[in-house]
DNA sequence: CATGAATGAGGCTTCATTCAT
DNA sequence: GATGAATGAAGCCTCATTCAT
């Protein structure tokens, strides 16, 4: 409902402006916080002025908030892969923790999904926002661990749920670790996690 | 060198009135986040002026630094309590998990790290506290598990950092648990989590 | 000179074009008054895109101005219609405060005006013009009442003067009741009207 | 409930900065309107910061609120003193419209009169002020009117209520006249007015 | 003639910080 | 030590106006 708050001409620049818009937002509020980041700045790195950008966006929140579902989009998409994955599924997740650990520990993203956690604490529809996001993700998983070929399909429902949110935490975790110890080596963190994902991921 | 930058009369009650204002600031920056909270409110929930703080703090900024300063001390002196410990030092450590799991999970403790963390991307001062305190942390972990009774004293220095980075992983990841779903269930991540800890912290 | 600025090529569509903007402008003042009415809100009701009002009009306050004059106008036709009234004079005007009464309370005309009115303390051509209508207006009456025909016709100048702005605030002062008292009854409002009207305007 | 949004430690002094706001204000709506006073310029004239007024009016709104405020409590007193009069009262009353047009005509009383005018016809609580304001005052004269030595006494209400409204009307118009026939001379008006005046106020 | 995307100055308001008392 | 009145820079946002198409 966001996405049409004015109607264009011609959809397809706006969205591309809309983009722009985005894209410099996103990469302000990584440098200096939604708050730190002002209106000019994005403007000036958006590369139009300050006024046009309300043609897209209601607020400084509705930007914020569009991140967060553009996010929330691309963490959908990567997971359906896993859906049509050929092979082994178990596989194919396991391996998958390499891209999960490079993006969580890619400062600029760490960066801003703590922004966003920080705002969520006190902008509810951010916070619903990426709740859902959370919640979607771990029904997408979910649902292929406990299909009709899925690891854990034998398991009670309350210990599918705790193992999950054990997967969450590490991987929300690299956010934090991204921050707290930004030497950290890709390679010696995945050779202790993955026979451990593996284990967690099997009945 | 920030605790004295003048010299107060009596440094027993400026040290009362510094720690009433970290008190304050930091209910403060729970409920409204760092940059929501003002100096107002924080100066009438420590019950001074605002410009009095500032015989105490030289800046908004200097309070969350000390806050943050506060906090590693406080962890610090919850692991040397290991260190003390009688009996088994593994079952010690996987009892812990509950006041840990409970602490991070709490929505203040929670809200007011990730402000830290997310502040700790533009704020170097915030940053460099935060890590040395992270580091701190592990390696008083890491002594106690590699020392002559350690249970991982055997094990390839990589090897222990890898498990330690693992463990700090999930531990943080409550903190961003505790936003994206704050109904979860202690009791049942527990059950998933110690027995996981326990293998994980040994050989 | 306003009316033609640019030369455009068919002079009658572009003197449409410019009542559909001064009737859409009208129809916003009333509603939102002048500074409240945007351009892009009264482009919107008048059907035309906000850049397009530029071709006719050099300001939004060139909009404001059109449209004192087109009431001046109006005006004029109406106080000229009882230059060519047949019968009692007198008796035709006091009937015509029937629809002063109605025209001046009404809320929409009481706004607009006000907000003309309002706008003259501060903008000199907008208040020539409103005097100007003023003046024309009183100018008629006058001799209407001291022609040869007058019921006026042998008092004194000032005392006629007078008389006439004694008329004039009585029913420029309803604009103002309509704001303050908007449930005023038209009609026991007349009954004590009249009588004095008719007193006013006879010797 | 406006006077007192915040606690001030000298009430007598923050009185006082209020006023010097309130006077400030009110010249500055004079001269360029509510809409075209901003408020640099009012904190300007005012002697003192922008960011300062805000300790004594949550809003530019609550400045124009407080003016209406002030000007219904002159009014109110105003008429008092005819409820103290000794002798008759109808004289006292007839000789009070000098003052009464003295100050509606004043350009400045005028100007901003309007523009509260104009104001309320898009702020519901400007226009619930002033409505409160004029209907109060109403009702003070009509009681002074009708009560036990009030000329008016015999007369149903209706008659009573209509020929207030048309005195309403008169001294309302005036505020009109003083934009449109800036050179009106008070005097020759009042030879015309008084009649008429001492008239309406009789049975 | 006509559009509407784009501009940017300026408006209201907030808030960290200072300083006279 | 302690206050809180006062400051003013900076933030978000609006809107009259322009101009490429």
């Amino acid at each position: 409902m966001n996405t049409k708050t004015k109607k264009h001409q011609d959809p397809a620049q706006a969205e591309a402006r809309r983009q722009q818009v985005l894209t410099a937002a996103a990469d302000c509020f990584r440098r200096r916080g939604y708050h730190g980041a002002g209106m000019a700045e994005i403007s000036k790195t958006a590369g139009m002025s300050p006024g046009h950008i309300y043609n897209y966006f209601v607020n400084k929140e509705a930007i914020i908030e569009a991140i967060v579902a553009q996010n929330m989009a691309e963490m959908f998409s990567m997971l359906s892969a896993f859906a049509r994955v050929e092979g082994d599924l178990l596989d194919a997740l396991v391996d998958g923790a390499d891209h999960g650990v490079e993006k969580n520990l890619n400062p600029a993203y760490s960066a801003l999904q703590l922004e966003m956690l920080s705002e969520a604490a006190r902008n509810d529809k951010v916070a619903a926002l990426l709740r859902h996001a959370d919640q979607s993700a771990r029904a997408q998983i979910k649902a292929l661990l406990t299909g009709p070929e899925g690891t854990l399909r034998s398991l009670p429902d309350h210990e599918v749920e705790a193992r999950l949110e054990l997967l969450s935490s590490v991987f929300n975790g690299l956010l934090v670790r991204a921050v707290l110890n930004p030497q950290l080596s890709r390679h010696e963190l995945l050779l202790a996690l993955k026979p451990w994902l593996r284990h967690l991921l099997s009945a």
